[in-house]
DNA sequence: TCTGGGGTCCTAGGACCC
DNA sequence: TCTGGGGTCCTAGGACCC
């Protein structure tokens, strides 16, 4: 079997640089993106000559419990990077540029750089709103078919995915890293090793010099829970990782998560690239500006319930689909958090059955500590066209005499 | 200076059924 | 009446990702 040629593609510093195709005139400097609406930029235009000019709030004497969505390159050099709550940032970049997201903007560059792709290479797997999968193998077999050494075949590779990076530059305006291997695993670690704007291709003779001294951490699954308890091992490094008895791997982690590790670090990755996938769950959620109180504040928390009900609902709708299993989120001040759901007999995505269930979840948290966020979800969803067919179904059939109750009936 | 919002997948125990 | 065994669904929590 040829290998396969996998690609990753990551837009670089998403958000922050379609922010800095509408600001032109903040290039260079530090920007974050994140927090509340608070931060639009203040436009005023001179009533002599037309002229507009805005002014940028900055994070110095920021309030709120925000987090950095993006930074700039420039933001990131300062300490500041993606999750960083923005009172830290900051504290460490009080004279960057702050904006507001603006979703709308970036699945509208997102759906342009997508298609861009997909009239090269139709074969990709969506991985949220920056980041795609591409399955290049049918696409560069007759270049690589028609190359003479492995070098021209290497090369014909690089050509494609450099010619896929030019496509997105003149569809948005934007960069992107790309990592090019024969699977999913190592493409997504090589996006990363050339950013931004790179391309990087891993071929089968570089796995140990390339991929085994990068830390665990950057195997796509191995998140800071599971670094830390490798580091407790004493494995730090990916190499490390690819070195460790299997079978001590397999007692720590368990059967399915120890053998997955030990399968990435060595590079084995046979996942493919899927095309088309459905949603699962559909959710909406918020963070009180401060704490609420069950008691106390019970008008308050009644609308914002109601409202992430309303919210998910219209989401149903808008996507269509129905989901059966309605469930609730909530954090407490102390940042536990927990979770009921209900399994309702047929998918809905009406508000107030949504808010009945809801509701129903909700009775049996214990409330008396302060709430810091409440969210909504629905599950078990279907296609809404197809819930007529679930209700008939699932729905037993009306009771008709059979041939075994006559039998019954005549004392057998 | 405490930590957003939207998701996916896995685990594990109990219920229930055959 | 000493308790097999497999499959599926439901629920809660947790790790992880973008």
């Amino acid at each position: 079997m040829t290998p396969r040629v996998i690609a990753h593609l990551d837009m670089d510093a998403f958000y922050a640089s379609v922010e800095l195709l509408r600001h032109p005139e903040l290039a260079g400097r530090p920007v974050v993106i994140g927090g509340g609406r608070a931060h639009r930029p203040v436009e005023r235009v001179d009533p002599a000559t037309g002229a507009i000019t805005r002014t940028f709030a900055t994070l110095k004497g920021y309030t709120g419990r925000g987090v950095v969505t993006t930074a700039t390159y420039e933001a990131r050099a300062l300490g500041v990077h993606s999750a960083m709550g923005m009172m830290k940032a900051a504290a460490l970049a009080p004279d960057a540029v702050v904006l507001p997201v603006d979703f709308d903007a970036y699945r509208h560059c997102s759906r342009l750089f997508k298609a861009a792709v997909r009239a090269i290479a139709p074969q990709i797997e969506d991985r949220g709103i920056d980041e795609i999968y591409i399955d290049l193998t049918d696409v560069c077999a007759p270049q690589r078919a028609a190359a003479g050494t492995t070098g021209e075949a290497t090369e014909a590779v690089r050509a494609l995915a450099q010619s896929i990076k030019d496509a997105v530059r003149s569809a948005t305006g934007l960069s992107c890293s790309i990592g090019i291997a024969p699977n999913k695993l190592l493409a997504k670690i090589a996006s990363d090793l050339d950013k931004p704007d790179g391309l990087t291709v891993i071929g089968d003779g570089d796995l140990e010099r390339r991929i085994w001294p990068l830390p665990a951490r950057r195997i796509n699954g191995i998140g800071p829970k599971s670094a830390a308890r490798l580091a407790e091992m004493q494995i730090h490094s990916i190499g490390e990782l690819a070195h460790a008895d299997r079978d001590v791997l397999v007692a720590r982690f368990g059967r399915a998560q120890g053998e997955w590790m030990h399968d990435a670090a060595h590079g084995r990755d046979a996942r493919a690239v899927v095309t088309h996938s459905e949603p699962r769950s559909i959710s909406r959620e918020t963070t009180f500006e401060r704490d609420l109180s069950a008691t106390r504040d019970r008008d308050a928390l009644s609308r914002i319930f109601t409202g992430l009900c309303d919210g998910v609902s219209d989401d149903l709708r808008r996507k269509g689909y129905a989901g059966r299993t309605i469930g609730v989120k909530l954090r407490y001040d102390n940042f536990v958090t927990v979770t009921r759901d209900r399994t309702i007999a047929a998918p809905t995505q009406d508000a107030a059955t949504i808010r009945r269930a809801a509701g129903s979840c909700l009775k049996r948290i214990a409330l008396e500590r302060r709430i810091r966020l409440l969210g909504v979800r629905v599950g078990g969803l279907i296609p809404a066209d197809a819930v007529a067919n679930f209700v008939s179904e699932t729905t037993p059939m009306p009771v008709t005499p059979s041939l075994f109750d006559t039998v019954a009936g005549t004392n057998l």
